[in-house]
This record gives C-alpha cells, sequence and structure tokens, in this order.
RNA sequence: GCCGAGGUGACAGAGUGGCUAAUGUGACCGCCUGCAGAGCGGUUUUUCGGGAGUUCGAAUCUUCCCCUCGGCACCA
C-alpha cells in the first residue's frame, strides 16, 4: 500500500511521489513573531512534525524548512505600543517560540531562516520580477506582484474566481494604495525614515507579506518543493501569493507538488480569538497540563479536522494517553520479573500486526487517529497478556522497542519528568518513600489498615502514587 | 454572494458498498484487591440528521430537504 496524502491543490487524497526519488522538500510557514505563540501554532507544528517524522520513518530523505517572520507590521506595530526596539522585541519572541517548540517534542527544522538575514536575497527576487516584467514599481516606492501576468492561476488553491474574491472583499475595508488591480499584491512596501527597514534599489522599506516564504523556500528547498504546509488560514491569499510570484521567478511549475493544510483549532466551539477573550497561549496551556498531554490532544485528531480545545478535551486527552502509558509501566514492570527465555506469548505476532495497522493508518493521509486507536488496541491485549502470563525478556524488550518506534513518530509516549526531588522544598528522596513504603508493607502485613492507609494518604499529599500490585508495590510521582 | 468542512451511540471521534459500526472518555455491573488504584470482562450501543431512490445488500452511492461550523486579502 503506498502513501496517500490530500493535495489541497487538487482537493484530492493522491499517491504520494516526490519529485526526485526518495528526497522530500518540506517547507512550512512559520509564526509571525510578535507575541508568544498561542495552541493554534502548537496544532500546525505538531501536525507538521509528525508528517515530517512519519515520511523519515518510511525511509523518505526530509528536508525540512521552516522559517520565522521577524519583521512585518505587526511586529513594528507591537513595538510602537510597548516602547520597546522592534528586533529586541521579534528575537524576544522568536526564542520564546523554539522554547514551545522544544518543550512540544517537535524536531527542530534543518533549516529555520529568518526574513531578517534574507533581505538580500528578497530584494534580489524582486528585482528578478521587475526584470521580467511580473512586477511593477509605483512613484511611492511600493512594488506590486502584477496578477495579470498570471490570470490562469488565480484561485488555484482557494478554488475560487477573482470575481468571487473581490466580491468577498468588497465589504472590507477599503485600503487606499497604489496597486494597479485590486487583487496585486505588495512585494516590497516603502516605508518611512525613521520606521525599521533596509535600503533597496526603491527605495527605504520593508519585505511584503509574501515574498519571504517564496524566497526562503526556493532557496533552502531546490527550487521546487514536494510538500508546502501550513494553517488552513495561509491557503488565500497568502500561499497564493507564493505560487505567482515563486513560479514567475523560477520558471518552474508547480511550485510545489502537494499542498497540505491543517485544520482550525476552536475553543469551546468557537473560534479562537482575542476579541473573544478565548485565546491561550502555549505557555498557559501548559501552565495547566503536561507537554505530553497537549501533544497526544493534537495528534489524537486528524490533521485536518476542527479540533475543539476545553479543558474537559484537555483532560480526556491526558486519560486516554495515561492508559497507554500504563501499558508501558505494565511491561517495564513484568520485565523485571521475566526470565530471559524466548517464550512470547503471542507477543511477536501482536507486534507485526500492531506495526503493519499503524502504517495502514498513517499512509492514508497521516490518520494518526486511527492509528492512536490501533494503539489501544494493541495495548489493551498486552495488557491481557501481562497480567495473567509470563512472558520472556525478549519478547517483553519487544514490546517496549515497539513502543519506542512508534513514539519515534507521534512522539507522544515520552514520560513527563516528574519534579526531581531535591527541586521539592518539602519532597522526599527516593530513600525516604522507600522507606514509607516498608512501614506501610510491615502496617499490611499486620492488617493494621488503618496505618497503611494513613502512610498512603500522606504520601499522596505529597504527590506519590502507591499501586499495589500482585508481585509488590509501585510508586511514581505524579 | 462565492468557497469549504461537517452532522455517527451519554460525550469525543474513526469507518466511504457486505463478517457482531473501531477506539477513547464517562457512568454502571462483574473479576481481581483488606480497601483504593491499575488491569481484564461486560452493559450503556442493531445504530449512523430527515425523506425518497439505486442495490441481493448502504453509515457508506444518487437526489431532495433540514441543521451546525469555518474562510473570502491580520491569521497556524
Amino acid at each position: 500500500m503506498a502513501l496517500k496524502v490530500y493535495n489541497t491543490l487538487t482537493r484530492e487524497l493522491e499517491d504520494f511521489a516526490p519529485i526526485q526519488g526518495k528526497k522530500v522538500n518540506m517547507y512550512v510557514c512559520g509564526p509571525t513573531v510578535y507575541d508568544h505563540c498561542h495552541l493554534g501554532h502548537a496544532r500546525s507544528y505538531v501536525s507538521f512534525d509528525v508528517i515530517r517524522r512519519y515520511l523519515i520513518y518510511r525511509g523518505y530523505d526530509v528536508n525540512y524548512t521552516s522559517n520565522i517572520t521577524d519583521v512585518d507590521d505587526k511586529v513594528i506595530n507591537r513595538a510602537k505600543e510597548t516602547g520597546e526596539d522592534p528586533f529586541v522585541l521579534s528575537r524576544k519572541f522568536t526564542e520564546s517560540f523554539i522554547e514551545d517548540m522544544e518543550t512540544l517534542a517537535v524536531l527542530p527544522p534543518d533549516t529555520q531562516p529568518k526574513v531578517t538575514e534574507h533581505i538580500l536575497d528578497i530584494t534580489e527576487t524582486v528585482g528578478a520580477l521587475i526584470e521580467n516584467g511580473t512586477a511593477y514599481v509605483t512613484p511611492k516606492g511600493n512594488v506590486y506582484y502584477d496578477l495579470t501576468t498570471s490570470e490562469d492561476k488565480i484561485g488555484i488553491l482557494s478554488h475560487q474566481t477573482a470575481e468571487g474574491l473581490l466580491e468577498g472583499s468588497g465589504n472590507r475595508v477599503e485600503v487606499e494604495d497604489d496597486k494597479r488591480y485590486q487583487l496585486d499584491f505588495v512585494l516590497w512596501k516603502s516605508a518611512p525614515e525613521g520606521e525599521p527597514g533596509w535600503n533597496s534599489p526603491w527605495g527605504w522599506g520593508r519585505p511584503g507579506w509574501h515574498i519571504e516564504c517564496s524566497v526562503m523556500s526556493m532557496k533552502y528547498g531546490s527550487g521546487q518543493l514536494d510538500i508546502h504546509g501550513g494553517g488552513m488560514d495561509l491557503i488565500f491569499p497568502h500561499h497564493e501569493a507564493e505560487i505567482h510570484q515563486s513560479e514567475s521567478c523560477s520558471g518552474k511549475h508547480p511550485f510545489s507538488k502537494y499542498w497540505m493544510h491543517n485544520g482550525f483549532l476552536t475553543i469551546d466551539q468557537e473560534k479562537m480569538s482575542k476579541s473573544l477573550g478565548n485565546f491561550f497561549t502555549i505557555k498557559e496551556v501548559l501552565s495547566k497540563f503536561s507537554p505530553g498531554t497537549i501533544r497526544f490532544f493534537i495528534v489524537y485528531t486528524h490533521y485536518r479536522s476542527t479540533i475543539d480545545f476545553s479543558e474537559e478535551t484537555l483532560e480526556e486527552a491526558g486519560r486516554a494517553r495515561k492508559r497507554l502509558l500504563n501499558t508501558i509501566s505494565n511491561v517495564k514492570h513484568a520485565l523485571k520479573e521475566a526470565h530471559g527465555d524466548g517464550i512470547d506469548c503471542g507477543l511477536i505476532e501482536l507486534i507485526t500486526g500492531a506495526r503493519e495497522a499503524f502504517i495502514n493508518s498513517m499512509d492514508d493521509d497521516f490518520n494518526t487517529r486511527e492509528a492512536i486507536g490501533n494503539l489501544f488496541v494493541f495495548s489493551r491485549k498486552v495488557n491481557s497478556i501481562v497480567s495473567s502470563e509470563k512472558p520472556g525478556s525478549v519478547a517483553l524488550e519487544d514490546v517496549l522497542k515497539f513502543y519506542s518506534e512508534i513514539n519515534e513518530v507521534l512522539g507522544i509516549f515520552t514520560e513527563d519528568e516528574g519534579p526531581a526531588s531535591e527541586d521539592i522544598p518539602d519532597g522526599l528522596s527516593d530513600e525516604d518513600i522507600t522507606e514509607m513504603i516498608e512501614l506501610r508493607e510491615k502496617a499490611r502485613t499486620e492488617k493494621d489498615w488503618a496505618r497503611s492507609d494513613a502512610i498512603r494518604d500522606e504520601l499522596k499529599e505529597k504527590g506519590i502514587v502507591i499501586e499495589d500490585g500482585k508481585d509488590g508495590v509501585r510508586w511514581g510521582r505524579m
């Protein structure tokens, strides 16, 4: 079975076939860093992280580029509000973004170019577009892309007609500008002398809204991409603009073979927006939920579906994930007691089947929801075998290896690090805990339940969970 | 106006022509346990927004209708 990918360009599920063999050039639009990133960003980058990891898992050589837009009107406006230097501000939020991604176990891109470090590439590209007649300079020093030169590509991604687009934008605020045609978009925007900007052949100014992604994706993606990704909100105008300007510049078609877009994140069934006050930054959510839970929450939904965030849905995701972690923990526990023999109690066959099921689901446009559903079935069977039979250590090790293998792709099983005992002011060291457990065990053999439960409650208050099993006590930090 | 997504059991959410419609959460029952937790088994679950049609057979195809949500130049 072949990997199938939904392509926004054709609106169809297509067999995935990169332009050159196993080489995959992938580009995902990064954030504009004028504030801390919110959960919607997390949704997008985690989704594409899983896609990237799965491609690697399937043997593709992935070159992943994701940019950082560190200069833009929004950055400048925010800086004016706070009185900060815009470049200091964008650097601060760039760091915040990178930190969030690391926390959520998103692999760093192979290349993470910043707009401010590519001004020369951008002005060169803009110059080339003027040269080949697809862009024009206005007396005000703005440079626009001339859409009449590639009219056939209008609506190529959004699947709308020019009339439809114009009609839709008709009610919007009429921007007074010097465009020839309302749908033309800016490549280089002139700026007043005092504002952040760079010198260019057209005067002091800044890059337009879309050009940076074209320039950087072509530079780091060999001029032509296999996959270009981003949120659904970027389909129009951002990604369409990229197609116009990139193909005009490189002469290569298509600019990207596959276009992939992730669905939105809503909060309590409503679209997340600042005006509604239902806007959560990644950091805010991290203060309440573990990174593993947040990541699981995202991966537990197909990337193209709308995902609804609420305390309840996140809590549910946390409980569901815990179920899988418990199985891993059960297997690790069984391994301590296991013999080094080759008795597998059917585990090996189970793993083979589970791997096949995982690949089948993921091959179907990265159906992570179904893939995880299969994992629950697998885990239940493993629990059943581990609790009623005595598989050998080799088979048990293989089960753990299989979970690691899945984790390489989904990144959802990494145990959340509990606080280290020395970090807890009144915390208990491992020795203290072991000692208390021994005391409790003594009380239990004497059937002194009151005392036994008191010790358990005391530990629970300090964040230690105790579980009595058939073959001993297990404990863990919450 | 234009474009798109979707309506599946208490809830969440897979499944696109055919074995008993995945899976998770919740609730309840049972096993296990001193109790709890975890785990296992079961119930909630003959049912897929409504009508008509195609078919030996439909949640899945056709058609009509009802409803929800999102996008249309700030946006992941």
